[in-house]
DNA sequence: ACCTCTTTCCGTACGGCGTACGGACATTAA
DNA sequence: TTAATGTCCGTACGCCGTACGGAAAGAGGT
């Protein structure tokens, strides 16, 4: 089957059929995915540690799904359907605001979906109510389609480079330590006189490591760049930031 | 040897040594596995093909490079150390758009680059020549040092996702069109009433689908991107974008 | 010249991956 | 009961990264 059919699969569930009834459901596959990525990572998700977990064998996922990166599409689009919406209220940065909050969340939730490289559109339920629903963020923006397709991708985009620094702080703390780590690789660093050949380096670096909470520091990066973002499509669209928004 | 050691290894060239001399020189390995990736991307990257076009076994590798990963550690180090630098002229936001260019540039020749996941910095010399030299655009913004590192992060990760866009666009038109594509699952699409239960996404899904060249939409994106980037960043710094950089 | 020590090269092997093939099996329609 | 149909999945192939240990090669001492 067509992934498109797939996607959209409870719209048309088909008849009951002669033959072997199934013993899995590819919901229960696309659940299982899900969980599994969650837990082990886009990197050691592979479709023998799903089957382990739902106890079937390999082979038997190759009925539901065509194909591993098939299976990744349907799991992308099933945790943008997952996701919790309150409505939009307010002016247009505010509901951008929202909308960012809402997909760090998401990434949050499912570190891996930052790191799903299939960057063809998956045209399923979950991305298409996703999208028409952030849209609505941008659309009170005096920006033509093209314009208001390119901002709220802009924002997208912002998140997901966001949350792959908060993940990759996160997993800093639980595998090593960065005084681990200087411990190791530092000292032979410290003996090129990084200092005089890299003087701003040094400086800025030494900055942004002093803060002790790495985790900290890419949430205010976050911040900042977000704030960056607002006012910069505030000043490109030539509107003011607390403009309401039309009904 | 430790990943720092071999980074630097330029900057101590060991003596000769008793025993078998070596066949092939980590830099051999690292240019080969440059060429590897830009040829077969960073998926099908694998080192029994780097040994083959170095004709060696690939246990030899070993003997230079602890392991993949830090194989590429090594040669994102030194794409870093091969680019061409101009002298950055003119006010802050203009070297910030030629940081952007060159990174873009960087990014077009390595297309890989923008895919490898290891987050963790580099501190290689191609690393930090890059980082000081960048900084050097963001520096005569009034930001302290941390908000400098914020706002050179956010401009790369922007080029990061540009180019990220600008590959996939090109890849789009090698491998199958839009007309392929739209034939085989679009069908299936048009008959779920997509323009009706989502009309925003459908009306701004087919302005930015319009324009017959896929690749012109996303520099499109790129320069529109970068614009609101330059300009957030104006009005956030308090400063204005033609303000020339002190010397 | 020969032996020994050091270092590099690399064949073999193991466990894991995605997935093609085809037989065993369960279920329904005839 | 039989035939048809769809599902389950054991086996196998060719990839991958890489651990191990022996073969090969050069340098220094005798």
């Amino acid at each position: 089957m067509g992934t498109v059919a797939l996607l959209w699969r409870h719209e048309h569930p088909l008849p009951p059929r002669p033959g072997r009834r199934p013993t899995i459901t590819l919901d229960a596959v696309v659940a299982a995915g899900i969980h599994e990525a969650d837990e082990q990572g886009l990197h050691d998700f592979s479709l023998r540690r799903v089957a382990q977990r739902l106890g079937v064998g390999v082979m038997t996922l190759y009925g539901h799904v065509e194909n591993r990166s098939q299976l990744v599409e349907l799991m992308v689009d099933q945790c943008r359907l997952d996701m919790e919406w309150a409505p939009l209220t307010g002016p247009w940065a505010a509901r951008l605001e929202q909308v960012a909050d809402e997909n760090l969340a998401l990434l949050a939730r499912h570190p891996w979906l930052a790191h799903v490289e299939t960057e063809r559109a998956v045209l399923g339920p979950g991305t298409l109510t996703k999208y028409e629903r952030e849209l609505g963020a941008v659309d009170p923006l005096p920006l033509d389609d093209v314009g208001k397709d390119q901002a709220l991708a802009l924002v997208l985009d912002f998140v997901r480079s966001s949350a792959r620094a908060l993940e990759a702080a996160r997993a800093e703390r639980t595998e090593e330590t960065p005084e681990q780590w200087w411990a190791r690789e530092g000292a032979e660093l410290a003996a090129l006189q990084v200092e005089e050949r890299f003087p701003l380096a040094a400086r800025v670096g030494q900055a942004t490591g002093e803060a002790t909470n790495a985790a900290a520091d890419a949430a205010a990066a976050h911040v900042f760049g977000l704030a960056v973002l607002l006012d910069g499509l505030a000043a490109r669209a030539g509107v003011s930031r607390e403009r309401s928004a039309p009904a």
